[in-house]
DNA sequence: GATACATAATTGGTCGAACCAATTAACCCC
DNA sequence: GGGGTTAATTGGTTCGACCAATTATGTATC
């Protein structure tokens, strides 16, 4: 059972710290807490949540570490700008507090990823290890039996591997825990499915023959014909309350990011 | 104080938690916890630490937010294979436990610096908002006060925000909290404090002019000149006990990231 | 003997009340 | 008003207990 460290299954079981973590996730997110400002003391909070205030310093400690408060022992824990957090897991916990956001937040992941990953693809033409290449054929020939999604999902990950670049590989897991949200959208749609079938072959042989050029090229056009394939999907399903806000579109630039 | 938000001085005090984090970050980095295998109990771990089982708590939790551990109610916690994280965090707590992976980390991340920063400075041309401009022109042109460290600091930070990416923004912010232990080795050298000053000028005038292709340019050349300019001094001031292995090298590429 | 189910043991999740340590506020003194 | 001592506030840690989910054990049934 021990090597079976995958969670395929699993739903959520509420714990009571991430409860209390959402909560004041929104509230800084939200600006309901000002910046600067001190929050309640941890005896208080554990008071008003009905919590243990070891609950309560479970999710403090992660705000902490999300770079959302600041923690001083004998004063008190003060709000930071979100703006200013060093921690780009914070785009996570924006996406997962305001609904109107997802949209923003997963065009700012595709554009980022849009940019660094022919990039990847480059380095990983030049510089992939036999074991990796054997690696990248196995999960983009020779596995049939994964979704077409799980098994994007690796190729992307070997090619990081394959990159060297440990930060491109960790930046490579975090666009893709993205895509379990969203990748529905994009592997629905049969045409796409083809897309992106094509793709695996055609990165898989640039990458075995060395052509940098050309796996950057491949990885550059797969990803502008995925983003545009996810938006218009999303126009199409384009949720009422959101319609109505408008804020989905990804060709509007009126957000300012500016609450500082 | 509460607007005080900034923290320049304060050094580190050792919260308990956090040596329990290291000590635990070591063994998981190192492999000497196998990928899958068990962690001791929490209250096994409790006593091994001499401290109370809330502290053990505390540092597990983190690691669970770093994805390094799954933690299952009644089960236990097991290991992760970092190199599967999807926090990018995970890059600075290897860096931190391991020195010999810091020269390693640092090239990582401005390898993907330089990748990034050319295309955010891009959109911020065509997109920046009069306030934004106001703001890059205060840090970029009025605040001889700032040490140069610190003014950089903001001017990426500014660019970022005026790119209207929230995932650039934070990656941004992500990088510079880097540069807080290596920018030394650029800003204490003369010719590189020159450069960074044109930089400044420039990159101003090219986004206020909105010329987006020029701003582009302009950003990748300094990072580029930045880049090994940094290579440059760490290969100068080279520590005995890396230069033994020879891991900082930045033009070498045999490090395989392949613990899985 | 294999399977199904009830039961106990293990382990993470939460709780309550204390005490320690750092900071801040109050106070007194000069 | 300035400086230093003291008390109150607040985060940091500890102890001990109980709840909840999982796993291991044992027993009855077929």
């Amino acid at each position: 059972m021990a090597t079976t460290s995958n969670h395929p299954i699993s739903a959520k079981r509420p714990r009571a710290h991430e409860q209390v973590i959402h909560v004041l996730l929104k509230r800084i997110i939200r600006g309901e807490l000002a910046v600067g400002s001190k929050l309640a003391t941890e005896r208080a909070m554990a008071a008003a949540f009905q919590v243990n205030r070891a609950t309560v310093r479970e999710a403090l400690r992660y705000l902490e570490h999300l770079d959302l408060v600041a923690i001083r022992q004998g004063d008190g824990a003060y709000v930071k700008n979100f703006l200013h957090s060093r921690n780009p897991e914070t785009a996570k916990a924006l996406m997962h507090v305001d609904e109107a956001m997802q949209y923003e937040i997963l065009s700012a992941i595709l554009e980022v990823r849009r940019i660094n990953s022919p990039e990847v693809a480059h380095a990983a033409a030049l510089k992939r290890s036999p074991d990796h290449l054997a690696q990248l054929r196995e999960v983009a020939l020779d596995r049939p039996d994964l979704s077409l999604l799980e098994r994007d999902k690796r190729v992307h990950h070997v090619i990081g591997l394959a990159s060297g670049n440990i930060v491109q590989i960790l930046m490579t897991n975090f666009y893709e825990d993205f895509f379990y949200e969203f990748g529905h959208l994009y592997f629905e749609n049969s045409t796409n499915i083809a897309r992106s079938e094509a793709f695996h072959q055609d990165i898989y042989h640039a990458i075995r023959e060395q052509n940098a050029g050309v796996a950057r090229d491949i990885m550059r056009d797969v990803l502008e014909y995925a983003e545009q394939a996810i938006f218009r999907e999303l126009e199409r399903n384009a949720v009422p309350t959101s319609m109505a806000t408008g804020k989905h579109l990804h060709n509007r630039d009126d957000i300012n990011w500016s609450n500082q």
